[in-house]
DNA sequence: TATTGACTCTATAGTAACTACAGAGTTTAA
DNA sequence: TTAAACTCTGTAGTTACTATAGAGTCAATA
């Protein structure tokens, strides 16, 4: 059994951040110290470790939970698994896209000020209102 | 002179979200009528389109913020303002890339429960676990 | 044993950009 | 006059952390 600030030292994350982990009831510690300090085992280690992971793949934490609800449910979990991940992947592939336009449209709105330094009609400033006669 | 409902309307942004930009020092109504409610003139319409303008940009309200200052600055503002944009545009390009190096790191992940239904270990979670066991 | 520094606890508040709701006041039309 | 629509300020919530405060616990050292 170890204590908090070593678990963050294990896996990385913060013992802030572990005690935000419990809040959100993703992991809790099974036992406490006389003193009250929380206590946790190997599979908690994994646990964290677990959503760690999950969380460098950005799932946010309700997906990290369902996914350990699943994870210790019967076997029939496989497809809802893979339903998380394909949404997930839609979603990621969406925000690509905006960005991507984003970037185009940024790239584009750079152009206005390319070499010109004429300040007195900043080409960006300009085009970001007339942008704005447009949306009228 | 308009209330701020019609400013909501004419600009597509809701009363809360233009409350929350006076709040943000943002755009803040030059007059009050007798019963405290907020008029705002034309230039206060075409300011409120500006600051959308940018949101659709994703830039931030400090961004934008800034923006605005350096729009009712002297001449010198176009360097500051093409500075702006650069960096935001890297901002924007790094997520970009995070987020594709993510989705080639989800797809390899689904690629683990492609066809199987072996409901027993589920591919993706065993990933996930394997993943953390090299972590350790 | 006493002391001290490190660790741990709970609670609160903050970040960014909204969004919702509550209760009270104002305006407008019937 | 009445009632509905609009407006106001204030408060709280969303998400995933992060920081701080004040108090308690623990372990090492003198």
């Amino acid at each position: 059994m170890i204590k908090i600030g070593e678990l963050a030292k294990i896996s990385g994350c913060s013992v802030q951040t572990i005690r935000h982990y419990e809040k959100e009831q993703l992991l809790a510690a099974k036992l406490r110290s006389d003193g009250n300090f929380r206590l946790y085992d190997h599979a908690d280690i994994e646990r964290l470790l677990f959503i760690k992971h999950c969380r460098s793949l950005d799932l946010s934490l309700a997906e990290i939970r369902q996914l350990l609800t699943l994870h210790h449910s019967p076997m029939s979990q496989c497809d809802d698994v893979n339903q998380m991940i394909e949404q997930h992947i839609e979603q990621v592939e969406r925000r690509i896209a905006d960005l991507t336009q984003l970037n185009k449209q940024l790239k584009a709105l750079r152009l206005s000020c390319n070499s010109k330094r004429t300040v007195e009609h900043c080409g960006i400033l300009k085009q970001l209102n007339e942008a704005v006669s447009q949306t009228n």
